[in-house]
DNA sequence: CAGTGATTTCAGAAATTTCTGAAATGTAAG
DNA sequence: CTTACATTTCAGAAATTTCTGAAATCACTG
């Protein structure tokens, strides 16, 4: 397979970028052929449209799999496994969302519990610091769950709504009359 | 320097956790060390404190200041830098957040609105892949811009009140007349 | 159940990133 | 201007990550 100038430029850029993210080249320019690939793609035809080795490839996409990024097709009469990334962007980003919470945020969560539950170290500023540090990733991650349960349309209603939610809550934090009469 | 055994934990978390990130180990482990001090630190304590080089310590100095991670103090009648992080953590994760946009998305938006003036390609389906995920990546990061307006205050009590803001908007994406009303 | 092709594994090679010590540069004080 | 630190730079060493080709495994097919 041979890219177009387009594809080209596309899958070159994410490959760079994947070094800011946390995953390598390789993986960020197969995700991104096969984001722009309008039919889904088999290993072989990766390899050579990347002009990588086989090996790689099998690697990347074991990769991309255990981030639940990419799709398993099979097409008739074929037995190769083909490849996409699903059509709705949003279930792209709720993914990416999820998988990046899970392995950059939860673990530290649990260190920083793990670290109050063994109880005074004689630190106190540490202490706090650390208390007050799980206090912020929790309220966070607590928001986090409340967004993930919204339906897709209201959540880009919120978003379009943008700071005009924010006058809703007075300066003290407390609530505008019209946000805690309704329910 | 000798750090307590909770210090060292939380160091050596950090510093494992920022391979997962972006940053490398070293850099994680000095940012965590200035953040449970109550003091600030000059290099040469952070260098014996980590057990690292003198120039690691430097360089690492050097990354957190090009991320506004850290702040420069000084202390009367020595001529070394101290550094502390800001006492206020939402400060800390508006910068974080700021900085970590400034070098994962911009350049992509960029990017993606260079291809899209590039003009017909040929290739229908990468042309509205792109256009598509330009479109989603200005409704994020829109959103974001209003919300980094927001007083803490009311950033706080907008993620405590979590989902129920939801309750506002119908299934169809159309505003409840108490927020119409209001405005 | 043998044969064929697809996929994965894995040890070492290649590339990249991180770290160090030595030298260079910067800066305040005398 | 010179001395006395403090900090930065930088070339090479060390460590880590990524990539490859060969071999192993897997899984259909006839």
């Amino acid at each position: 397979m041979t890219l177009t100038s387009l594809q080209q430029e596309f899958v070159l850029h994410f490959g760079e970028m994947g070094s800011r993210w946390g995953i390598n080249r390789t993986v960020g320019q197969i995700y991104a052929l096969l984001f722009i690939s309008s039919e889904p793609l088999n290993a072989e035809t990766i390899t050579d449209a990347l002009a990588i080795s086989r090996s790689n490839t099998s690697m990347g996409l074991k990769e991309l799999q255990s981030w639940n990024l990419v799709r398993l097709k099979h097409v008739q009469g074929d037995r190769r496994d083909y490849f996409t990334t699903p059509d709705d962007l949003w279930e792209i980003v709720r993914t990416l969302v999820a998988e990046r919470k899970k392995r950059e945020i939860d673990p530290t969560l649990t260190k920083l519990r793990e670290l109050e539950l063994q109880g005074p170290a004689g630190d106190d500023y540490a202490e706090a610091r650390i208390a007050e540090l799980r206090e912020m990733i929790e309220m966070m991650t607590g928001f986090y769950a409340e967004m993930e349960k919204l339906e897709t349309q209201r959540l880009v209603k919120l978003m379009t709504l943008g700071s005009r939610i924010a006058g809703l809550i007075d300066k003290t934090g407390a609530m505008f009359p019209a946000l805690t009469k309704r329910k």
